[in-house]
DNA sequence: TTGACATATTCCGATATGGGAATATAATTC
DNA sequence: GAATTATATTCCCATATCGGAATATGTCAA
């Protein structure tokens, strides 16, 4: 049996740094595929093929908009790598502490908008 | 080009399915290489392959004991994932509202141990 | 219809994989 | 030293990869 497809789960599909470059451009809002290998300084084929790994997981969201794909995050798709590397984070009281500044940040960021 | 080594970084270490059953093993405390062996149901170099390739991107750490070999878990290793996956769920308010409700859970837990 | 533009797909080649099997290395016991 | 046990390494193979190049598909405008 060799590696699995990059296709078979959301983390091997995060795997590659390219997909994770990507995913953090759409941060900024939806981003069309031409604008995004601009970006990534990458052929638009890879850009596409990319993509289609990114939707297959569902990390992405495509919106047809006359010629132009618009693609969009979709972060609920990392709950998977959230979940599973929270429950090891967890175990550290460290990052009790880490968590308690974090949501301090939070609610004074909050506030403020 | 073709896909990255496994040992390039822990995205692509953790990619593998079989290794993520041996650091959540290893929650446990640590653990001889035949021991998580038997407990995957996996031949014993196979799981000294990817005890290799964790120890290599650091998220395991070997102690000598006679003729054993000791693994330990070193969750720090995976700070990076934890980084950029919770830069992301950060950004929906979703995520803030599970966040405190799992301080919370957190903070009851703490004072009950 | 024709041409221009945006995106997706296919074929190629070099490369790294993960499991199996066999073997090597190392420590312990007799 | 010889046998046993624990672990690591090597070789093999089927497979999936990622980028490049070429091409196909789809949309718009004149």
């Amino acid at each position: 049996m060799a590696r699995a497809a990059t296709t078979s789960d959301v983390f091997n599909a995060v795997a590659e740094p390219r997909r994770r470059q990507i995913l953090n451009l759409l941060k900024g809002g939806e981003r069309s595929v031409n604008d995004l290998a601009r970006s990534l300084r990458v052929r638009q084929p890879q850009a596409s093929k990319h993509l289609r790994v990114l939707k297959e997981v569902g990390l992405v969201h495509v919106r047809e908009s006359g010629q132009q794909r618009l693609y969009t995050l979709q972060d609920e798709g990392l709950k998977p790598i959230h979940d599973w590397v929270t429950s090891f984070t967890q175990l550290r009281s460290e990052s009790f502490d880490r968590l308690d500044q974090y949501l301090q940040d939070l609610k004074v960021r909050k506030r403020g908008s």
